[in-house]
DNA sequence: GCCAACGTTGGC
DNA sequence: GCCAACGTTGGC
């Protein structure tokens, strides 16, 4: 049986690497990498696949929110700022030979013209059950199937 | 394995 | 900057 794509929402702060960030890169593609929470890792290594979309929620900023939507374009593979001294991500603890931590690569598709605020995610009775509003501070999350449609339709209308 | 201490996230 | 919620660490 055919597996059909993921949703998901991964989080960043737009001061460090937000849409705009994303945006300016060739192809409008980059690295999703410093991922340092075993939960997130989990979905990063063994859920998410090539092809499978996400929403770009921008945390840590005056207007949080949901940005516009990538798509991953490279599956999982070794972070490769656990093993530079130099980065905050280092891991000294993360061996070569069995990585600790992952990186994607992600390619956005589309900046949505106004942000989709966490106020009015958090009014819609649809998206009660969203893991964003369960657990705030996961920073890779599923998203279902009903969520994202109807998030994508309230960013369309 | 428990749990206190400490660190981080993220909305406000 | 404050603080609640949650994650991690490390002694025992």
């Amino acid at each position: 049986m055919a597996e059909s794509a993921g949703y998901w929402l991964f989080k960043a702060e737009p001061d460090v690497y937000g849409i705009g960030h994303l945006a300016q890169e060739p192809q409008q593609t980059g690295r999703w990498d410093g991922i340092r929470n075993y939960q997130a890792r989990n979905f990063l290594r063994d859920r998410i696949r090539k092809d499978d979309q996400l929403f770009l929620y921008h945390s840590q900023t005056r207007q949080p929110g949901i940005a516009g939507i990538a798509r991953v374009v490279k599956a999982a593979y070794a972070d490769p700022l656990q093993f530079d001294p130099q980065s905050s991500c280092f891991d000294p603890k993360s061996d070569p030979a069995n990585p600790r931590w992952v990186a994607v690569d992600i390619q956005l598709q589309h900046r949505f013209e106004n942000l989709l605020t966490l106020s009015w995610l958090k009014q819609q009775e649809a998206l009660e059950g969203m893991v964003l509003l369960r657990q705030p501070r996961l920073s890779i999350q599923p998203v279902s199937p009903a969520e994202w449609q109807f998030i994508l339709q309230a960013a369309a209308s």
